[in-house]
DNA sequence: CGGTAGTTTCAGAAATTTCTGAAATTACCA
DNA sequence: TGGTAATTTCAGAAATTTCTGAAACTACCG
C-alpha cells in the first residue's frame, strides 16, 4: 500500500518521515505529524491509514505516542463516535510543547545523574578530575535551563521582541549600564 | 568483556550510553565522549577499549563519528605513532559545537526543504492551506536560526550576561524604551 | 443482553541499526 | 624493499526498533 497525498503535502510528509530518526522519533510518528499539521481539519485514524498506507494498528501507536508529548490533541466531532486528532495551531506554542518535552526527557535526567554523582566522595585524582568536570557540565546545563525557564514565560510579543533584537541586547545593556547604573562592574555587589 | 573503570566514572559513563539514543548518537558513541570528557588526559583507542569492553572496530568508528561532530579532537603525543584523543576543554565551546552541528543536521535540511515547497503553485484548496502551513513553520524556524545566529557570536562574558539577565532582559528594554527611547513603539521605525 | 463500530494491545515478522572479528590499509622505520 | 605497529574497513552476526495482523477490548445502541 502507498500514499495517496496531494504532491505538495506528501514531498512535506516524506520529509518530515526521513527527518524523524535524527529527531528521535520514528519515520511512521514524523509524517503523522507532518500531515495531521498541513490539514485543513481534524483527521481520523482511518484517514490517516488512507493517506500514509500504513497499517491502523501502526498508527494507533504512533498517535498515543505523539498525545504523549502533546503535539497532537484529540478531538470528537458531533454526532460522530470516531477519534479525530489535530495539532495544535499556534506554532509558538508548539515550540514551547516541544521544547518543553525535550527538556524533560534529554536534559533533566543527565541533570539529576550529574547532581547525584557530585554528592559522592571522590576516592582517587582520576575521581577528583572527573568530578570538576562533571559538575561543569552541571553548571552550564543549569544555567541554560534556568534561562529557559525564565523565558519561557514570556508573552509572545516579548518574545518576539527579543529574537529581532538578538545580540544587539548586549550593546544596549552596555549603554543601559551607563545610564541607569545597574553596572556590576561600577559598584560591586550592591545586590538589589 | 566488561568496564573497568572508577565507580564514579562509570555511572556518568553508563547514563551517556543510556541517553545517547534519545540524542540521536549510539550507546558506545555515547560512552566514549563521556569518557574522554571526565578523563585527565588523552586517551588513545585501545584505552578506550580497556576501560569500556568494546571491540577494537566499533571504538574506531564510534571515534570516527564524533571526530565528525567535532566534539573530539584527535591529538599526537610526542615519541609516540598511536593517535590520541581528547574533548576540548572549554565547555561552551563544546556547547556551540553542540548547537551548530544539530543545527546543521535537524534544521537546515527542513529549513530548505520548506523552501523548495513554497515555490511551488499550489494545484487546490488542500495545498494552499497546507502551503500557508508551512510558511508558518519556516518563518518561525528562520526567526529562531536569525537569532542564533546572530547570539553565537557573543563572547563568552556577554553571554553570560545575556544568561543570568533572562526575562528580566524585556523589563530593561521597556525601561530602556522609556529612558534612551530607542522605542519602536513612540516612534515607528527611526532605525538607527 | 447481542450486535456493531471503533480503538488498543501484543506476539512475532520485517526492517534497521549496531557491533564484531578478520582482512585490508596506512605509515613509519631500517 | 620488507617488517612492524597502528588504524580502518566491511561483511555478516547480534541486538534493537518498528510494523503488522489478529485478537481483545470498549462503548454505545436497540
Amino acid at each position: 500500500m502507498s500514499m495517496n497525498l496531494p504532491p505538495l503535502v506528501q514531498s512535506f510528509v516524506l520529509h518530515f518521515g526521513e527527518m524523524g530518526s535524527r529527531w528521535g522519533i520514528n519515520r511512521t510518528v514524523g509524517q503523522i505529524y507532518a500531515l495531521l499539521y498541513v490539514s485543513p481539519g481534524p483527521l481520523c485514524a482511518d484517514e490517516i491509514v488512507a493517506a500514509l498506507g500504513i497499517s491502523r494498528s501502526n498508527v494507533s501507536m504512533g498517535l498515543r505516542e505523539l498525545q504523549a508529548w502533546s503535539l497532537v490533541l484529540l478531538k470528537h466531532l458531533p454526532d460522530d463516535r470516531r477519534d479525530f486528532f489535530t495539532t495544535p495551531d499556534d506554532i509558538w506554542l508548539i515550540l514551547r510543547t516541544l521544547a518543553e518535552e525535550r527538556k524533560k526527557r534529554e536534559v533533566d535526567p543527565t541533570l539529576s545523574v550529574l547532581r547525584e554523582i557530585l554528592m559522592e566522595q571522590p576516592a582517587s585524582d582520576i575521581e577528583r578530575h572527573a568530578q570538576q568536570r562533571m559538575a561543569e557540565m552541571h553548571n552550564m546545563i543549569e544555567r541554560l535551563t534556568t534561562w529557559y525557564d525564565d523565558v519561557k514565560q514570556l508573552d509572545q510579543e516579548r518574545l518576539a521582541t527579543l529574537l529581532t533584537l538578538g545580540s544587539r541586547v548586549t550593546r544596549l545593556l552596555e549603554t543601559t549600564d551607563r545610564i541607569v547604573s545597574l553596572g556590576r562592574k561600577r559598584r560591586p555587589t550592591t545586590k538589589g
